[in-house]
DNA sequence: TATTGTTATACTCTATAACTATA
DNA sequence: TATAGTTATAGAGTATAACAATA
């Protein structure tokens, strides 16, 4: 009877701008299931192809801003640290899909291309995001659909270039020490 | 050039009933996204006092339904299959947050229980959460807020007890032998 | 010195398969 | 035989830290 989710009215003590705590809470629980039901079906759409959730979305990225691309705007576009790009490209080339090249003007940089053959694999991604994505939100009518991607871009902003986003490297280490 | 989103008003090949094919996919793109911030802002949270997301789920699910909880139940709340609830259960025996007992009644079953220790953690996973959703969500007003919950419940099912959910363990395997 | 990407390492979450104990 | 949970194994995804090459 601690926090036995009172009337969840008089709980404001002008400290959080929060007018309802427990209902975004709630609604974070929803979005870990959404996105977990999400993230199932998106592999067993890709799997079968021999491809995972994050190598589809660089392949996406690199179609979308027109390859080669730098490794550095690769990880921003998915919001993870440099070494989660560096792995799932690894992969990604592994299988050749893609291709790793040094940018002649700073030798530091690494550009990745799509090969040939990731280029043939395009359409049965956005087959496979279509099916994935029609599966997940298939409870939604169409006018739902394009609510919920409105909130979701105010959230999170337009599709590429997030705001607030990135892998946020905590700054340092946020507070082990205590 | 090759699916550059041209109009995205004469793809109706009356085989799909997608309206709009593109936008669902762009829609489980932001989900995507926006999961993904409400996992790192949770693990920013959450790992100070030891704990991940899948393991605050669990201590959050024994206190909503009253332990003791069936390791079955356990699993099925989280969406997953029993293996994975086996895992997060060993965490937090390990940490002594709950404690495995047999059930007398069905010698098979496996009851899991909040320690006192576990219990004293209710608070501060209640207040991580609140902290979590709010860096999550701080874009959107409470008006939107109530709407994105309301549009998630639709396609999610309501809190407890998911519809179609479950981490449906694919059907033998699925396509592999094509 | 600062930046780009990497090697090295570790951990969370999740899955399938095979097995044990019980029903 | 069917069910509940486990051991064993694997792999996706992601993170920090130390380092190399380059700027």
């Amino acid at each position: 009877m601690l926090t036995n989710r009172s009337s969840s009215r008089m709980t404001r003590p002008a400290e959080d701008s929060a007018p309802n705590a427990e209902d975004v809470a709630q609604l974070a629980e929803l979005l870990v299931r959404t996105s977990r039901r999400l993230r199932r079906s998106s592999m067993a759409e890709l799997g079968p192809m021999g491809l995972t959730g994050a190598q589809a979305r660089v392949v996406r990225y690199l179609v979308a801003v027109g390859h080669p691309a730098r490794m550095a705007d690769i990880a921003a576009a998915l919001e993870v640290v440099p070494r989660t790009a560096t792995s799932v490209v690894d992969d990604l080339e592994a299988a050749k899909l893609v291709a790793r090249a040094t940018d002649p003007r700073d030798r530091r940089s690494v550009l990745v291309s799509l090969t040939d053959e990731g280029v043939l694999l395009l359409d049965r991604i956005a087959q496979a995001r279509r099916r994935t994505a029609e599966a997940t939100f298939s409870a939604l009518s169409p006018k739902q659909r394009g609510e919920l991607t409105r909130l979701l871009t105010v959230c999170c902003g337009p599709n590429e270039r997030c705001g607030s986003g990135g892998p946020q490297p905590r700054p340092a280490h946020s507070r082990r020490g205590h």
